[in-house]
RNA sequence: CGGGGUGUGGCGCAGUCCGGUAGCGCAGGGCGUUUGGGACGCCAAGGUCGCAGGUUCGAAUCCUGCCACCCCGACCA
C-alpha cells in the first residue's frame, strides 16, 4: 500500500475524551473515530488490525472444528420471552419496535437465535456434537461505556455455541475450546492467562476467563507461581488460616477515637497495624434487617462472594445510614458486633484473631482488646474477602500472586439452562428424547485491539505485535520526490516485498522525515526501512525494528532477503 | 441511576468571575524557502461560542430549562 492511495490521519494531541493510553493512541493514530458514546467507526487503518485479529480467530476456530455461520443482529422478542430473558435482561438490552409496533431487540448475545436454529435442524444424536460460531456486531446498552472500544456499546464479538448429547462430550469440547483460545491469544502475540471465573448472570457451571495482562486492566486476577492455579479475584477462595485462635490476653477497653472513621485513620490514631483491626460492613439481609459483615482491617470485602450467602438480600446492597443508626446506635465508622442483636458473619481470617480493635457502636469510640466468644458471640463464618498477595493457594501448593488483566475471552459450560427453556431435544440411540448439553464461548474482538495496545506501547505510540500490525513494514524514503535514485530504490523494494506477500506501507508523501517517522511509530508498524541518498551512495539502506533502540544499515542488494527474514522471523 | 466536571473552527485550549459583538497553538489551503526526527515566512480561509427561552441598549460572559460528552461507583467480551 502506498500512503498516497490509502488514508492516514494522525493527531499530535490526544482528544480530551480519552483517558486510557490505548484509547488515546487509537484516536491519535486515526484507527477509530467516535460517533456517539460507546459507538465507533473503524477507520481504514484500524480496520486492517481488526481484520487480522478476526482472521486469526476464524482460522483457529475452524481448526478447532467449529463451524462459522452468521446470525441476524435484530431478533424478535418472542424468542427472548421463551428464554424469559426479555424480562430478566434489563435496560442493557436495546429494544426496538418495527412499523407494526412488534418488539425486537438488537442482539447482545445469541443463545436464543442459535438455539432456534439448532432445534429446527437437529433431531438426532447422529447430528451431534455441533459447534456454531460467528464473528458479528453486538449491542449492549452499557451503564457506562468507557475507554473507547475497550467497553463500547456496539462491539464485535466472536461467539460460539456448542451442543452435545451428554455432559462428558460438553467437557471434551470445553477443553478443546480452552486449547483453541490459548492458541488464538498466543498467535495474536499477547501475554495472557486463563483463569477460573464466576459464571455470573449467564449461568451454568464451569467457566474460565482469558485475560490479557496489563497493569491498567479492570480485573484483578490471582495465580500461583508454584502450580497452575489461576482465578479471578472475584472467585478465588481465601482459605481458612491454619493457626488456631490465640487466647485473649488483653482486657476489653473502650477508647475515645474522635473523628476516626476509616481503618487507615484508626491505625494512625491508635498506632496499631491494620491486621489487628476488624472492619465492620453493614448490608441488607434476606429479611431486610441489617447484617453485620466482619473482615480483617487490611482485607477487602468481596461483594460477589457475599452475594452467594443465603442470609443476604440479592443483589447485595449496603444498608442505609438510617437503618444502621436504628440497629447499632452509631454511624458507619464506629460499628462492631458487641451489643448488636442481628446476624453477624465473619470472614475466616477474623476467626483466627485475638485482642483486636473494633468499633464500639458509639460514635467516636472503638474497643481495643476485643475477643470473639468473650466480648461477643461466635459469629457465622464464611469466605467473604478478596485474596491478597501471599495468601495460600487454594490447591495447597504455594502462595498466591496478584496481577491485573483485561478480559478478552470467556468460556462457559451452560449445561441445560437454555436447552431446557428453548426445548432443545434430540433422539438418542434408543429413540428416547433427551435434552442437549450446551457450551458457549465468547471473544471480544474489538476489545482485543485495545488490549493489545494497552499491553504494547511506548511514549512514541503503538507497538503492535507482528500478527496484528496494520502493516508488516514501512518504507520511508527521504526525498522520494526529489531523488530519482531514492524513488527507484524505494519502488523496487516495495514491489519486491509485496511480491513476497508482505504487507508493505510505502510512505510516498512529500513530508519531512521526522513527520513520517513519527507517524509510522505512532501507528505501530513493527519494521521500518529508511531509504535516502546518503545511504544509497554507500549501497546501504537503514533498518529499525519498532522496539529497537538504534537503527542499523543493510546492504541494498540484500535488502529484500534480510527484511523478509526479519518480518517473518520477528 | 447517583456523585463530579466539561461544552468556544477538524484537534488542544484561552476568554466567562468583572456583559461591549471572539482569540492562541496544531491540523488543513496558496506561494516561497526548506528536507535524515513532527521546518520557517507571508497570504487567505474556517466559528449558529451545545440547544431553547429570559434579563439587558447590548450576552460566549448573567438567569432558567434542556441536550451531549467525559470522569468516579453497581455490569461485561
Amino acid at each position: 500500500m502506498r500512503v498516497s492511495q490509502f488514508f492516514i490521519s494522525t493527531l499530535k494531541e490526544a482528544p480530551s475524551e480519552a483517558e486510557v493510553i490505548s484509547h488515546q493512541l487509537m484516536l491519535r493514530g486515526g484507527l477509530i473515530k467516535r460517533l456517539t458514546s460507546g459507538v465507533y467507526t473503524w477507520m481504514p487503518l484500524g480496520l486492517r488490525v481488526l481484520r487480522k485479529v478476526e482472521n486469526i480467530i476464524r482460522e483457529e476456530m475452524n481448526r478447532g472444528g467449529a463451524i462459522e455461520l452468521l446470525m441476524p443482529a435484530v431478533q424478535p422478542a418472542e424468542l427472548w420471552h421463551e428464554s424469559t430473558r426479555w424480562e430478566q435482561y434489563g435496560p442493557e438490552l436495546l429494544r426496538i419496535k418495527d412499523r407494526h409496533q412488534r418488539d425486537f431487540c438488537f442482539g447482545p448475545t445469541h443463545e436464543e437465535v442459535v438455539s432456534d436454529v439448532v432445534r429446527r435442524e437437529v433431531k438426532s444424536y447422529r447430528q451431534l456434537p455441533l459447534n456454531f460460531y460467528q464473528i458479528q456486531t453486538k449491542f449492549r446498552d452499557e451503564i457506562r461505556p468507557r475507554f473507547g472500544v475497550m467497553r463500547g456499546r456496539e462491539f464485535i464479538m466472536k461467539d460460539a455455541y456448542s451442543f452435545h448429547v451428554n455432559y462428558d462430550d460438553l467437557l471434551r469440547e470445553y477443553r478443546n475450546m480452552h486449547d483453541t483460545y490459548s492458541r488464538i491469544f498466543t498467535r495474536l502475540g499477547l501475554k495472557f492467562r486463563a483463569v477460573a471465573a464466576d459464571t455470573g448472570s449467564i449461568g451454568g457451571t464451569g467457566s474460565h476467563e482469558f485475560h490479557v495482562l496489563a497493569d491498567s486492566g479492570e480485573d484483578a486476577i490471582t495465580y500461583c507461581p508454584q502450580s497452575d492455579y489461576a482465578a479471578n479475584v472475584e472467585l478465588a477462595e481465601a482459605v481458612a488460616p491454619a493457626a488456631t485462635r490465640p487466647a485473649p490476653t488483653l482486657p476489653l477497653k473502650k477508647v475515645h477515637t474522635p473523628g476516626v472513621k476509616t481503618i487507615a485513620e484508626l491505625c494512625a490514631f491508635l498506632k496499631v497495624p491494620a491486621q489487628h483491626t476488624v472492619k465492620a460492613v453493614v448490608v441488607d439481609g434476606a429479611d431486610s434487617k441489617p447484617v453485620l459483615l466482619l473482615v480483617r482491617g487490611d482485607h477487602e470485602l468481596n461483594m460477589i462472594k457475599a452475594g452467594k450467602l443465603a442470609q443476604l438480600k440479592q443483589p447485595v446492597t449496603f444498608s442505609s445510614v438510617e437503618s444502621i443508626r436504628a440497629a447499632f446506635g452509631a454511624d458507619p465508622g464506629s460499628l462492631g458486633p458487641a451489643g448488636f442483636k442481628g446476624t453477624v458473619i465473619a470472614d475466616r481470617a477474623v476467626m483466627a484473631m485475638a485482642d483486636f480493635v473494633i468499633g464500639a457502636n458509639a460514635n467516636d469510640h472503638h474497643y481495643t482488646g476485643a475477643n470473639i466468644g468473650r466480648d461477643f458471640a461466635e459469629p457465622a463464618v464464611a469466605d467473604i474477602r478478596n485474596v491478597v498477595t501471599g495468601d495460600p493457594s487454594p490447591d495447597g501448593k504455594g502462595t498466591l500472586e496478584l496481577c491485573r488483566g483485561i478480559e478478552v475471552g470467556h468460556i462457559f459450560q451452560l449445561r441445560t439452562k437454555y436447552s431446557e427453556a428453548l426445548k432443545l431435544g434430540f433422539l438418542d440411540e434408543s429413540g428416547k428424547t433427551q435434552i442437549m448439553e450446551m457450551g458457549c464461548y465468547g471473544i471480544g474482538v474489538t476489545r482485543i485491539v485495545a488490549a493489545a495496545i494497552e499491553q504494547n506501547h511506548d511514549e512514541r505510540g503503538i507497538m503492535f505485535p507482528r500478527a496484528i500490525a496494520p502493516f508488516d513494514v514501512a518504507i520511508v524514503p527521504i526525498g522520494y520526490h526529489k531523488s530519482a535514485a531514492v524513488k527507484a530504490a524505494a519502488d523496487q523494494l516495495y514491489a519486491e516485498l509485496q511480491a513476497e506477500g508482505i504487507d508493505v506501507l510505502l510512505d510516498n508523501r512529500d513530508e519531512r522525515p521526522g513527520a513520517m517517522f513519527a507517524d509510522m511509530e505512532l501507528i505501530g508498524v513493527p519494521h521500518r526501512v529508511v531509504i535516502g541518498d546518503r545511504g544509497l551512495k554507500e549501497g546501504q539502506i537503514e533498518y529499525k525494528g519498532r522496539r529497537d533502540a538504534e537503527p542499523r544499515n543493510l546492504p541494498l542488494n540484500e535488502a529484500k532477503t534480510s527484511i523478509k527474514s526479519m518480518v517473518c522471523g520477528g
